[in-house]
DNA sequence: GTCTATAAATCGATAGAC
DNA sequence: GTCTATCGATTTATAGAC
């Protein structure tokens, strides 16, 4: 995940910043004095800060898209199809936990994306709703509060931006394991 | 919880306004409009831009705090413990949604309370963390990964204030009692 | 308690030299 | 590809009238 061209390191840039203070607490100063060079000069590889957030939040959001019609495509079991979740939130996240902070934080910032960014998020979500609602109609999952169900894993996949950093020795497969343990079998004994 | 002086009202506005686009894309002309005046006049009542972001984050953390410190006093299993705690989230949670939206994103731009803030949070977690392992030792709690644990529990409460606004005939009782189930229970059948 | 007017600093972005 | 210089807009906050 190197940056193989300047816009790609403005990029890789501003989301370690941006997770640190917010996109719009980061001046595109701030931005240039982390590459050593002046804001005037990141002009010559984008075209606005705007430009830098949507190519952050665009391409996370598309890659949850792509994984999510996989899993969907797949027949598999429900809880598979979870499992298979957990694992693309743990994969996605620790390859760009940097910008997965804006995704969470940023996207209202979006101008022209915004739309486009808010229908992806809308259908991801409904077919993360659905396979939890196939698993109670298959007897995989319990008969119970659905939303909170899609609630709980949703948030907690959703912040692992937060943890993910703080395991040095990252060990994924056994990461997305605990994890899917932890939410699909609870930690009652 | 309606705002009884000008400074509450200020504060309460302002939580409302950083919970849409967060504390630094907010501007006091931003606040003063919503509620009918002139930047200026927010001065009369409050000194700057940031006494209004610790009182709303300070107030928060000083009850999850208070909370905590009951709980802990209180000689009850290590699954009651669990079950206030989730009580405790949704009860702070419910009473001020907008509030923890900067509790959650805004905290980094605190100045001078910056480091009580961390403080009051490193022991709440330090707290949260000492129950769970003592559900491990008293085999009330899965011999399992005690930070994912921690981690899923934690995320999903702190999310609490994106999901209530959106349940209009909020029963807290019985969204507390919902999420507790799947929180120590799970989900599979 | 609110207003108008304004200070002082900082913002995103552009022009043009090298 | 980076620089200096700068524009025009916007920011937090203050002074002083009413």
């Amino acid at each position: 995940m190197k940056p193989k061209t300047r816009k790609e390191e403005i990029i890789k840039t501003s989301a370690i910043l941006f997770k640190e203070k917010g996109f719009s607490a980061v001046t595109m100063r701030d931005i240039a004095k982390f590459m050593g060079i002046k804001a005037a000069s990141l002009y010559n590889h984008i075209s606005s800060k705007q430009e830098i957030l949507s190519n952050i939040i665009i391409s996370l959001a598309e890659q949850f898209t792509y994984g999510m019609d996989k899993i969907q495509n797949s027949h598999k079991s429900s809880i598979d199809k979870l499992n298979y979740i957990v694992e693309l939130h743990v994969s996605i996240t620790s390859n760009n936990t940097d910008g997965m902070a804006s995704l969470n934080n940023d996207w209202m910032h979006l101008k022209d994306e915004l739309e486009y960014y808010l229908k992806l998020r809308l259908d991801y979500e409904e077919n993360f709703r659905h396979i939890i609602e196939q698993g109670i109609k298959n007897e995989e999952l319990k008969n119970a509060n659905a939303e909170a169900m899609l609630f709980s894993m949703l948030s907690t996949l959703r912040s692992l931006y937060i943890w993910i950093p703080n395991k040095d020795d990252l060990n994924t497969s056994k990461l997305a394991s605990d994890l899917s343990h932890v939410l699909l079998t609870g930690i009652i004994k």
